[in-house]
DNA sequence: TTATAAAAGGACATCAATGTCCTTTTATAA
DNA sequence: TTATAAAAGGACATTGATGTCCTTTTATAA
């Protein structure tokens, strides 16, 4: 499972690709409440994704995020990568310091299969992919009411 | 992920079988030394399991922890919902309130598989057949040096 | 029957993830 | 040039997971 931070980035990430594509650049307050997350912590993790260059921001009037030619594909991969590091494609599922193919815990070969499952999804999808989707209606990025 | 004391749990009661296959009934201090945790903590998971009726335990000279004839086939989802709760099998990957098939995010179709399939092992696998493994030679309970 | 060994249980400590608040910097509009 | 709007940044607060310590209960051996 992503961290809550992780999954607050990846939306806040598709929010702004959406903005983008009709020539916005949202700020932190519209994010925020988009994504349902409190606004200053919404604050702390953009802060995280510009620092490390996932998306690029304009302080100042008129200022917001928005995403740069050199940033136009980014994996789902490269956010957990920033977010929340990638301890967990690399883990032993049964809790063993590392996993070894050689010297495998007796849940290695099927952990194996869905953790390789997982780190090919997030290889795989970018926030572009996914913003796509959205923007086609064949997903949503909130639920409706509450 | 699983939590660590999730982890915890599981090799406990894994190494708590295979003593009992040599007729052993191990207590806290060796089992924490085995899986390499702290002793207390162990004893709180250890409390959690048998309050749970995952495994049984004598108090007093001689005692220890051991599995009764009801419970010789514990999933790890046993394990897993006592403690630390099964909300991972039932989240939306991508941090929606819930997830929900005819309203998808955009990672619901391919994060599902993995979601599914990680549950299917846990529905499968046993800590009897995790023991099995180990006392077969074809797995290991824990890394060697360090 | 008593001393001892072991699990059970309660209270507290530490740490990382999450969340809040306030000040500083900077770009733009007036 | 100044006022304003917005991101950046620092310091602190809260919460849950992890970890520690000490006392109580209970079964057995001597
Ligand atoms: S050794 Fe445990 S998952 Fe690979
Ligand atoms: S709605 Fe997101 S995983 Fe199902």
């Amino acid at each position: 499972m992503l961290s809550k931070s992780t999954e607050y980035a990846i939306r806040a990430l598709v929010f702004v690709q959406l903005r983008n594509w009709e020539q916005k650049r949202p700020g932190v307050g519209e994010i925020a409440k988009e994504i349902e997350a409190p606004e200053a912590y919404t604050a702390k993790i953009l802060q995280t994704l510009t620092k490390n260059k996932l998306m690029d921001s304009m302080k100042g009037r008129g200022g917001g995020f928005f995403f740069n030619d050199n940033q136009s594909n980014l994996t789902l991969y490269d956010v957990i990568h920033v977010v929340e590091g990638d301890a967990c494609f690399h883990k032993c599922g049964f809790g063993l310091k590392q996993c070894n193919n050689d010297n495998p815990c007796p849940l290695h070969e099927q952990y194996k299969v869905v953790r390789d499952g997982f780190f090919e999804i997030v290889k795989t999808e970018t926030i572009q992919s996914l913003s796509e989707k959205i923007k086609q209606g064949d997903a949503v990025l909130n639920r409706l009411n509450t």
